[in-house]
Formats: structure tokens, sequence, C-alpha cells
DNA sequence: CGCGCGCTTGACCAGACTCAACTGTTGTGG
DNA sequence: CCACAACAGTTGAGTCTGGTCAAGCGCGCG
């Protein structure tokens, strides 16, 4: 089941706005690693809520090179940016494997008709990818490889702190370091490099694909930028006249 | 008057529409050039239309650097990203003398309760601005300088022309070189350096702050990227049983 | 058991950065 | 109305981060 804790973060949410989230969604389809749930130039018909595993979107350069946009995790939605194109801008690629559930578009829009406080919070959750863009974009190219990593493997930290895959700042990372390259715009050869030089910092650990953070404190000091948090129901968010009925929290 | 060719290319708007459309918006207010408008970390209560002139939106990173993360022309709509935070992301200032009008979040959240079909439009739109980052963010950092250059100058052609200022791929460029690095993430002498090849390779021309482009083919060729067009009113987006008085369109 | 993928390391190279100096233009105050 | 400050643009010299190419290693899987 699609795990609502996003929308949560963003307002209290109804009973009736809790259920109409959740049948949002067709029946969950189980994925294995490395599947192509959706290929660049596809034609769409809706997107994907993603329910468990970790995704990947990217995009093929004309160089040839890949460029992976953004990695997924439970929670987030996958392919959204499409509603307003015909064909799909990336490919969304498994990386482990996972559970999606299918949104077609009609479903959604009638979101914008029958549920106008949900689709706001929808909105507000395509702002905050957009913002994060905006902070990648902020690192991409501007910072050394050094801050790049520290920056990307604290964004993973709190965003899977929510899911409760953390426990003394250890968690799976199922990321090979062509990814982290493709993720970053740094070679495969300078990640492992850069990769090395925080391991002899001390600031992180691997063991296999068992990933340690030693020093939150160091890391979060050379990351250029801070994760963003979104702001909790902002009062002017629903109307005083309708849908006020939101008062009672699930 | 807020120009709203940017939702024509969305969807044929009804009269209806329109109108709430033009009526989000506070009375217009002028500056001139270099005034800021919004200033990162400043408390925000509404965003704002972009009406006349040219307009940035920059971030200071902890480093120092500043990126401009976008040049805003007329028909966009500054801020939005906000209204899920609670405080500003970014710091808008004026590059020329500019005409904005602002917008309550308020009167905005009316539009999901009274226009619907408008709301999703909206967006459609901040999905275009979310897949424009990511065009961005696919050439910053993996681009040589040359190709972001040529992308930057083909970006701002193709949105320049529906605003009726470009003649014979000829039109005014406002921004320094300084500002041209802090939008690629270039450093203002490398900027200087790389116009020159393109100006000695006949790509271009400047004759103050007059720019052309001489050969729109072979800039094309070298830009890693071409601009997206939204697709125009996908046949989900009206919903069967209600809000489907907009085949009149404006 | 062997193939292949992911990881690791070395040697060399180059695009972009830094620092610095100089020019031309604009605008402003004495 | 001139002098000067401030700023945008230009160019050179030297440096360095990260890319390229290449080879070797180790482990998991078929």
């Amino acid at each position: 089941m699609y795990p609502t804790f996003r929308y949560h973060a963003l307002a209290n949410l109804s009973a009736d706005e809790e259920s109409a989230l959740l049948s949002l969604g067709d029946r969950e389809a189980r994925w294995k690693a490395g599947e192509t749930i959706q290929r660049e130039g596809d034609t769409v018909h809706g997107f994907y809520l993603h329910v468990s595993g970790w995704i990947h979107s990217s995009l093929v350069m004309r160089s040839g090179a890949r460029l992976i946009q953004k990695v997924h995790l439970p929670g987030d939605m996958l392919g959204t940016p499409n509603m307003a194109l015909d064909r799909a801008a990336d490919t969304i690629t498994t990386i482990t494997s996972a559970v999606t559930s299918f949104v077609p578009f009609e479903r959604f829009r009638d979101l914008f008709y029958h549920q106008p406080r949900l689709a706001m919070l929808f909105t507000f959750a395509v702002q905050m990818e957009r913002l994060s863009l905006m902070d990648t974009l902020a690192v991409t190219g501007r910072a050394s490889a050094r801050e790049q990593l520290a920056r990307l493997f604290l964004d993973l930290h709190t965003r899977l702190t929510p899911l409760g895959v953390v426990s003394n700042d250890t968690f799976e990372l199922p990321l090979t370091q062509e990814m982290i390259g493709d993720l970053t715009g740094i070679t495969a050869v300078h990640v492992n490099r850069t990769l090395r030089v925080l391991r002899e910092e001390g600031l992180i650990e691997q063991k296999g694909h068992l990933f340690q953070i030693l020093d939150l404190e160091r890391l979060q000091a050379i990351a250029p930028i801070r994760p963003r948090t979104p702001r909790f129901e902002p009062d002017w968010l629903s109307s005083s006249r309708e849908g006020n009925s939101n008062a009672a929290a699930s």
C-alpha cells in the first residue's frame, strides 16, 4: 500500500482525503531489479505511486551519457511531470525489486474536481520536487566531487529515515558507483577515488552494500546544502467557506 | 496586464477561466533595474505574475557563490515554489526595469475550489518548470562551456520569440557575463573566453546589449538539449461530467 | 568453474579556475 | 565639465580538479 507519510507532512488529512488518496492507484505491480517501468519517449496515460524498493529515473543525452535525474524512494510519485507532455520525459528503471501502483490521468484529474485540498497538496509535493531539483542544480557543476557525495548521502539519509530503514546511521545502499556517477555528473572512476578519500577521512564506511555514516556532523559541514522540509499546513490552505472539515485528522 | 499566452499553450480557456486568471493578481507594481523583489529567507504570503522586463531568481550558497536559478521572462510566475515553504527559497531580483503583479496565496487557493481546470493548468505549468530544471540539470556540470552557452541562447531565443521581441534572430540581452556565469556554473572569465570562440566561429554576434544568433542550425547542433513544448489540452484534462464548458475557446 | 560486472588503481591529459593586470564605459559629485 | 570611482569586459600565465584510457582484481551467478 502506498505510504502516505509524504502527504501527512504537508497537512492533516481528513478520513475522506486519506481514502481518496489511497484509492488513486490501481492494483499494485511488482517489478524485479533492473526492469524498466517506463521508457523515455513512450506515450503515457498516467503516473506511478512508489510503494517499495529503489527506483531511478534517467535521461540519455545526445552524447550518450546517462543522467540519473533522481533516486526515488517509497512514498514518491513517479512520472508526474509527463502529465504536461505527450511523451515520457524520462526512463524509469528499478534498482532493486520494487512495487508500484499506476494512477491513470483521468482518476488524477477527478482529484481536482472532487478533492481540491488534496489537489493542492499534490501541487505542493510537485513544488517540493522542484525545490529539490533546484538544490541539486545548485550543487551539480558547482561543488567539488567531495561536497556532492556528502550531499547525496545526507539526502538519502534523511529520506530513508522516515521509512525506518536507518539505524545507527547505517542503511542499505544498492547504488553502484556508476549510478552515483550518473547521479552527480562525476565519472565512476572519480566517484571511486572520492569515496576512498571519504573513507580514509573516517566520514563513511562501506561493507558490501551496507553503508554507514560515521560522522554526520562533519558530513553536514562538507555538504553545501541542507535538505529542506515543507511547511506544515499553511493557514491559507483551507478555504474559510468550504472544505474545512479537516480539523479531524486521521 | 499579465500575458496569458503560457496558459493558452496548455489549453483553450473559457471566458470564465480567462477572467479568473486575469483577476488573480493585485494592482501592478513597477520596479527599477537591480531591485530586489523578494529576499531568500523572507516570509512569504503569495507569489508574483511577471508582466514585463527581465527578472532572475538566485540562491547564495555557503561558499558565497551565487547561483542564478533561472532568468524569468514575461508570462512566468515567480516564487510559486514558496507556497510549500514558510520562508522564501530564493531571491528575486530585477535585471531591467520590470512590472509584476502580486497574488496572495488565499486568492490562489480559491482557484482550486472554484476553477479546478485552471488549477490543473497551473500544476501543468509548474511541471513544465520542473522539466526545464531537469533539462538544465542535464547540461550543468556535464556539458562543456560551449554547449551550455549554446543551450542558454537557444532557450532565450525560443522563450523571447512569443513575446515578439526577436527579429532576424536578434534580441536585447541584458545579462552581464557574470550573470551568464552564475546561470551556467561557469566563471565569468571563462564565459568571456567561450563567447569569443563562439563569435570567432561565426555562430553569434554581439553589438553592445544587442545579441544576434548568426547560425541557428549549428547552434542547435551544439546544444545538447532542445527546449520542450507542452502538450496542448490532453484529452483527459476535462471531466466528462462537469467543467466541460470549455469547448468555446477565447 | 569461468565469465562478467563492479570495483580499484595508475599514468597522463585537458578544460576550466584563479589570480592579476589592463581597457573602455558610465555615472556622479565637486 | 572634468576627475574619479565603479563596473563590465578582455586577456595572459600558471594551476588543479576531474576526465580518459588502461589494466588488474574479486566476487557472485549461471
